[in-house]
RNA sequence: GGCCCAGUAGUUCAGUUGGUUAGAACGCCAGCCUGUCACGCUGGAGGUCGACGGUUCGAGCCCGUUCUGGGUCGCCA
């Protein structure tokens, strides 16, 4: 028998009575003293069991959360003391003896089970006692169970979990990276992986026909409520022979049956819809678009280029319909216009269809009775409804749409709130031009294939090909990004080539993988949801610290252990750095 | 780096138009209580109002600067 416990807080039953001596070990969580008979909540990882103590010397010089080991005699509780809140509630253990394991200052930083409501400077400074409070334990509980539960699947698909270099080099692309300088090599360092990408893809050089990894990545950039600083997790997957369908096929059926498995709302039925990077643009304003929210985006720019309404005249429109908002009163007006001006809008525009389709608002003088006629039979314009209109320049009136959007979805309470709908946004555009410089540059991942290969490099208007490069987004929330990458070098110095950048360049940047590239290498493709972003969804949590075992702060610090620190003179000399 | 919000007891917060000794709840300490389960009752301790400077007879409150934390934009191939 195990010296400290004979069961554990959680599992003692009424067919446990009369069992011989029970000895529990655990923290106290709460003491209830009524002079001739105590009661304590005795808490662990698996639980909450009642001890009783007749003798109150036993509980000399122990309060809250000290761990403490109690031997005695299991009992039934009589019925009307059952207390159905704990599954332990039909028993309780009466105390013979009591050891003091760990004592505990009295008085806490907080109190344990309101851990979530103080301020995280300090829950992340006692983040052990924040750790203790059932509702955080049980949070790390389910990450634990979801990173498993990823695991069976993509060994179950056949995917090989390998392990890729967490010291490794800077990459010129991307974010910035985590420097570690080198003791051996003077003036040289090495950087921690924003992913294993260029592994991964070895990896598939190397014959290795389906790879996935439960992988650290690390990138120095500013932090956001659903972005950790620092390091994060991705479920980093690629496969050799494969297109853009297989990687869709394993990525809805690991997170279809992940979501499925976890909660009880609905998730997306399979097969997850797909979404044109230029269609979620225009009709969501985002390419990560929230499909629980009803609402579209009209474009109305053609509409509007034969309205003589000046604000309007040659820019790009989109107009919104919200059903049932007609009759909002007018601080909802208001605080729409505040959240537009807010983001940066000039104003904004709406048309309410009174009964008797009846158009109201601000620009109706604008339009003439045909024109009216015509906006309600293009937008099937119904009675109650609301047309919103936005007007930007081409450069941001689709994501001020989107803003609009999401917010009258919020305002109009008309998010869904009990699914899970996830698509794919695909076909994304390989380049953009720089606004400022008119350079032809690449939007996301050099490396991407980009559709019609060769042939469309060489004939088509850059700007116009598109990438097998695609995202996976749920509720709104990027999970991640993939593509088919270009594993040819003839295609991959033609596209550099189109982006400014000579064969030189690739073989300085690049090397080890363009090099890979002239031995044989098979088409591949992955993906790599982020998990993090998973576990989120999954316990329903807005902020990422909350499934974070020891988070840093947004500030990218670790104020339990005090990261970063200054470093001993020794220790700099070493690695050759002097700090100025 | 820009913008927004917050900083008052261990914790969460209140604090009126600038006016006596800065309050509440929970926690902590002491006492009472044999069936509670967020036990109850009585009493007590606990404050550099983030910091500095200014205005004023007088500042938690007004002004300026600054620090800390959170959110957001930039950033995140």
């Amino acid at each position: 028998m195990n010296k400290y416990r004979s069961h554990n807080c959680g599992e003692l039953r009424k067919s446990h009575i009369g069992d011989q001596k029970v000895t529990l070990a655990g923290w106290v969580d709460t003491i209830r003293d009524h002079g001739g008979v105590i009661f304590i909540a005795l808490r662990d990882h698996y639980g909450v069991t009642q001890i009783v103590i007749h003798d109150d010397a036993l509980l000399k010089g122990i309060g809250r959360e000290c761990v403490i080991s109690v031997e005695g005699v299991l009992q039934a509780r009589s019925a009307e003391t059952v207390n159905a809140k704990l599954l332990t509630g039909e028993v309780e253990l009466h105390v013979e003896r009591l050891t003091l394991l760990g004592k505990s200052h009295t008085q806490l930083p907080f109190e344990v089970s309101e851990s979530t409501k103080t301020r995280e400077e300090v829950r992340l400074k006692y983040r052990f006692l924040d750790l203790r409070n059932p509702e955080v334990h049980h949070n790390m509980v389910l990450r634990s169970e979801i990173i498993q539960y990823l695991r069976s699947k993509m060994l179950g698909l056949g995917f090989l979990e390998m392990q890729t270099p967490i010291l490794t080099v800077s990459s010129p692309e991307g974010a910035r990276d985590y420097l570690v300088p080198s003791r051996k090599h003077h003036g040289m360092f090495y950087a921690l992986p924003q992913a294993p990408q260029i592994f991964k893809q070895l990896f598939m050089v190397s014959g290795f026909d389906r790879y996935f990894q439960v992988a650290p990545c690390f990138r120095d950039e500013d932090s956001r409520a659903d972005r950790s600083p620092g390091e994060f997790y991705q479920l980093d997957f690629e496969m050799a022979f494969a297109t853009q369908e297989d990687v869709f096929n394993v990525a809805q059926s690991v997170m279809h049956e992940t979501f499925t498995h976890f909660t009880d709302k609905r998730v997306s039925p399979l097969p997850f819809r797909r979404i044109p990077y230029a269609e979620s643009m225009l009709r969501y304003g985002s390419d990560k678009p929230d499909l629980r929210n009803p609402l579209l985006i009209e474009d109305l720019s053609g509409f509007f280029a034969g309205v003589d309404f000046a604000p309007f005249k040659g820019k790009p429109v989109r107009g919104i319909v919200a059903p049932n908002c007609a009759g909002s009163p007018k601080s909802f007006f208001e605080k729409m216009l505040e959240f537009a001006t807010e983001i940066g809008m000039k104003g904004l525009g709406y048309i309410s269809v009174l009964t008797g389709m009846e158009l109201k608002g601000p620009i109706v003088k604008f339009l003439t009775e045909a024109q009216q006629a015509e906006l309600i039979q293009m937008l099937g314009l119904k009675e109650n409804d609301t047309i919103f209109f936005i007007c930007d320049s081409p450069k941001l009136v689709n994501k001020l749409a989107g803003q609009i959007r999401t917010e009258l979805g919020v305002r109009l309470d008309l998010i869904n709130k009990d699914v899970f709908e996830f698509c794919f946004v695909t076909d994304y555009p390989m380049y953009e031009q720089n606004e400022e410089t008119g350079a032809i540059e690449f939007t996301h991942n050099p490396f991407s294939m980009p559709q019609g290969e060769l042939e469309a490099l060489e004939n088509s208007d850059p700007l116009e090909i598109k990438a097998y490069q695609y995202d996976i987004v749920c509720n709104g929330v990027e999970l991640s990004s993939g593509a088919v990458r270009n594993h040819r070098p003839d295609v991959m110095v033609k596209a550099f080539e189109i982006a400014g950048y000579s064969q030189e360049d690739i073989e300085r940047n690049f090397s080890a993988l363009f090099n890979a590239f002239q031995y044989g290498a098979p088409p591949h493709a992955g993906m790599a949801p982020g998990i993090d972003r998973i576990v989120m969804l999954l316990s329903e949590q807005e902020n990422i610290r909350e499934i974070i075992a020891f988070p840093m702060n947004a500030n990218a610090q670790d104020i339990l252990l005090g990261a970063p620190a200054p470093v001993t003179e020794a220790q700099l000399r070493e690695v050759h750095i002097k700090i100025r």
